[in-house]
RNA sequence: GGAGAGAUGGCAGAGUGGUCGAAUGCGGCAGACUCGAAAUCUGUUGUACCCAUCGGGUACCGGGGGUUCGAAUCCCUCUCUCUCCGCCA
């Protein structure tokens, strides 16, 4: 949630702010409007408590003393019924206006582009040079049926279209890919590798985005409050909700690999082919819980370490800084990685770094404990480090020779055996 | 899946209808004593919200609902934890 007390104190320059996102954003006179409604009514409320609670002890306090209770019993039965009334408006009313700000978006950082459209995402840096190949390219679907090692024909008769069944060496360099981060990101980034639910609450859906504006992007389980996590985020940034975390424990730096499920509703007909879009991927998440005056120092090393991979792993990679109108619900500032695919002959998100202020830790209630002692809002981060389908792909086709092998990027050679080369079987 | 027990502040743990936001102990913080520390003593120590200048008020004893003038305390329900039985990778 946006910072309610911002909101208060100056709501035409939160509107101002959010309007970059593109219009729908924010209803200021809605909001105005409930606002104006609930602290009248919880004013009135609170008083007609403050007298009966008054009235109850005089009441507690005759009896004791034997003296007769029965006028001041008469008293408190009549207005009993019309509080109860105020009661239930007030917590109506209440329920409406958080529902309506849980569907706010975060206020972009003053450092992100404006802009509508990914078209004005600005570029920040490139590093590598794309290879010039001495052949036709192959995308990474031919390039693994070639090899024999990636099947969605089989995928397709278990489960549908946007899944993938791996076998044999493409199998096992998907899971080298998946060890050689994890180690890269636990051994020299300092972050401790946890393993997690693939399902979550509701809540905790609704604590790193908004459960009611997103739900139809999620798998959930048939009659039960449980979701197909389509992120690490999910669960790992719950860790700290409703915990009060002392100080000296920021900040706190976990990596998880898991699969990730997504419904990819609203991409039809959008990467159809191949495992650039899927309905389950496995992927390395970066997640940073941290003071807020470290927040934006911490996105920049926690994108230097998903670059750090690419670096790793020699594939041409640029950073783009999302517009306004393109970063996601709960962030203030976004970078995408993305990576060269020679078939596409183009730069394609393969991860996502994000600095959620402390957006998502109001909505969880999250919170550590200031100089003063005072409980306030942690800054939350995360980042792919990064989407392993999408890695594996990248490898596939920037390493692809003219015989239709491809070679191991030396990094991940150590986690196959000391194998330098994928052959046709 | 069946039977039983339980959930109270940072932790432990009392409290079974009225002055309980909650005893007591531990821990934390501040002070006294000390050259300093330990020990001891004294004080203090939850969160959110509302109105307001000081200050006052409301809500919260796992979640939700109910009974009552009044609920941590009584009733219903859900969740979780523990013990025993069954099943199982």
């Amino acid at each position: 949630m946006i910072d309610i007390q911002l909101l208060r104190k100056d709501p035409d320059a939160v509107a101002r702010r959010l309007a970059t996102r593109g219009a729908g954003a924010f209803d200021l006179d809605r909001y105005l409007e409930l606002e104006a409604r609930r602290k009248e009514l919880q004013s009135s409320v609170e008083q007609a408590q403050a007298a009966r609670n008054r009235l109850a002890k005089e009441i507690g306090q005759a009896k004791a003393k034997k003296q007769d209770a029965g006028p001041l019993l008469a008293q408190a039965e009549q207005s009993k019924a019309e509080l109860e009334e105020s009661e239930k408006d007030l917590a109506f009313l209440q329920s409406e206006l958080e529902d309506f700000l849980r569907r706010v978006p975060n206020l972009p950082h003053e450092s992100v582009p404006v802009g509508a459209s990914p078209e004005e995402n600005r570029e920040e840096r490139r590093w590598g040079e794309p290879r010039k190949f001495g052949f036709a390219v192959k995308d990474h679907v031919d390039v693994g049926a070639g090899l024999g090692g990636i099947d969605f024909e089989t995928a397709a008769k278990l489960s549908g279209s946007r899944f993938v069944v791996m076998k044999g060496a493409l199998a096992r360099l998907h899971r080298a890919i998946v060890q050689f981060m994890l180690d890269l990101h636990a051994r020299e980034h300092g972050y401790t590798e946890v393993y997690v639910p693939y399902m979550v609450s509701g809540a905790c859906a609704d604590g790193v985005s908004s459960l009611a504006k997103f739900k139809d992007d999620l798998f959930k389980l048939e009659g039960r409050d449980l979701y197909l996590i389509p992120t690490a985020e999910y669960p790992v940034t719950n860790f700290v909700r409703e915990e009060i975390l002392a100080s000296e424990r920021l900040p706190l730096k976990y990596v998880c690999h898991s699969p990730c499920f997504r419904s990819e509703a609203g991409s039809a007909g959008k990467d159809t082919r191949g495992m650039i879009r899927n309905h389950q991927f496995d992927k390395v998440e970066l997640v940073q819980i941290v003071h807020p005056e470290k927040s934006y120092q911490v996105l920049e090393e926690l994108t230097s370490h998903a670059e750090t991979v690419l670096k790793r792993l020699e594939l041409p990679y640029r950073v783009v800084s999302l517009c306004t109108g393109d970063i996601g619900f709960s962030s203030a500032k976004t970078y995408d990685l993305e990576v060269w695919l020679p078939s596409q002959s183009a730069y394609r998100e393969i991860s996502s770094c994000s600095n959620f202020e402390a957006f998502q830790a109001r909505r969880m209630q999250a919170r550590w404990r200031n100089e003063k002692g005072k409980p306030e809002p942690v800054h939350t981060l995360n980042g792919s480090g990064l989407a392993v389908g999408r890695t594996l792909v990248a490898v596939l086709e920037n390493f692809q020779e003219a015989d239709g092998s491809v070679t191991i990027p030396g990094t991940l050679r150590p986690y196959l055996g000391g194998q330098g080369k994928i052959d046709r079987p």
